[in-house]
DNA sequence: CCTTCCGTTAGGCTC
DNA sequence: GAGCCTAGCGGAAGG
């Protein structure tokens, strides 16, 4: 294709702001926070509709150079070369992209009004330790959801044991690392000082990162083995019996 | 384009480890550290030469959904429905794309080896630093990059003052958190263990978290304001000079 | 292989 | 709007 072709094409796309997908050889320059080159090659060049611009290189999940949504275009010929810019402020950011060869071009009017659910988030481990509270431990109780820890923040979840001990639980869905253990001690100082009794502390997830395991056996922290997914199983089990998380 | 042929374009793009390009309606599942539904839309389906996955809506920086490189991609036709999976393991993850309609399909072998640079990083600040150590202070003469903390970690400059006082400097791209602050009192630590002398502590970045900001008082570490972009123009001008920075 | 840290992080949430 | 935190973070560097 022509690069004067392309070049209108391109800007009937963005003016319609249509998903613009382009293949073809190009080089790219990016000016802003940090600044970057990237010598001529083939590659895909994607223009959303809210003003998103991507070039991604044959491999690789990240784009090679981008500039987020809301960016204003700017398609130009110039001394027979075919230039996308895309520009923002704060920060000020500049991507250009000299579009050498054009080996496809096309611009979609794209529908897309789907419900994106995600699950298995941390949130949704601790809605399953409501349900099952003994998957803390047989007799643990939940008092409070969220509760401050003083200037420290806020617990993941608070409650009392069979034998009436405080308990103040971090929940992570990724394996544990010493900073949670450091915000779980953390938030047991504030409970002392608001409370006068020190509360046990229970760090839950998936596994420890081995930096973490030594500081859980120093500071007495104990930990509860959960992964995201058997919560996720956990879940669906209850809402089959009465659906009442919705 | 009917979904058989499609589904055969899909196979022997895979096969020859083409860039694909899909544009049509799909529904995504995605099922491993977490699980998402998406329901049906049309979307932007990109299978990379080396196995990565990104699924674009019309709007947005980042893919709805996606599989890293490396992963298995697998096509299927069943029960008249093009299906298009890609897993990987370690961690165990699978992403199902239902695709409904394709309005085109276009598969790619791309060529690009061009180089990729990228400027005003943290280390860029360190070698204006370097450069013009003054931006610290007068009489400031860094002695050693990268020196070991003990087991706090590497610190990022080491020198010493006009007075001859040890000084311990972070430097950071970004404001500084009261994370970057404890990161520079545990090096200083371990510098003061070994050396005996407690060393001045300087933290460096184009701003500071106001958190922060309370702790660098707090522990009398000092602060210095220096954004990547001037660095960026310090090692320009520098380069220009004599370039021996290449 | 695992751990740690950086990123033009982006994106979401709170104040 | 600014500050702060999380992520299916991804990616790189070091051990």
């Amino acid at each position: 294709m022509r690069l004067e072709e392309a070049a209108e094409k391109l800007k009937e796309g963005v003016r319609s702001r249509s998903l613009v997908v382009l293949v073809g050889s190009m080089e790219v320059f990016y000016e802003g926070r940090a600044s970057s080159r990237l010598g001529e090659g083939e590659r895909l060049l994607l223009i959303k509709q809210d003003g998103s611009v991507l070039v991604h290189r044959p491999v690789g999940y990240e784009p090679i150079n981008w500039q987020p949504p809301g960016s204003l275009i700017d398609v130009t010929m110039r001394d027979g070369a075919l230039i996308v810019e895309a520009r923002r402020m704060n920060p000020e950011e500049i991507l250009r992209i000299i579009v050498k060869m054009v080996y496809s071009l096309e611009a979609y009017r794209l529908e897309d009004s789907a419900e994106f659910t995600m699950h298995a988030t941390e949130d949704e481990m601790k809605k399953a330790i409501l349900l099952e509270p003994s998957l803390i431990e047989d007799g643990f109780r939940p008092i409070e959801d969220e509760r401050r820890a003083g200037r420290a923040g806020f617990m993941d979840l608070f409650g009392v044991d069979s034998s009436g001990n405080l308990v103040v639980i971090e929940i992570k869905r990724r394996n544990a690392t010493s900073e949670d253990v450091k915000q779980l001690i953390s938030y047991v100082g504030e409970v002392e000082k608001e409370l006068g009794r020190r509360p046990r502390m229970i760090l839950v997830a998936p596994g420890v990162q081995r930096s973490a395991s030594r500081e859980l056996a120093a500071y007495g922290v104990e930990f509860r083995c959960l992964s995201p997914r058997k919560c996720r199983e956990i879940l669906k089990r209850g809402r089959g019996l009465d659906g009442f998380l919705g």
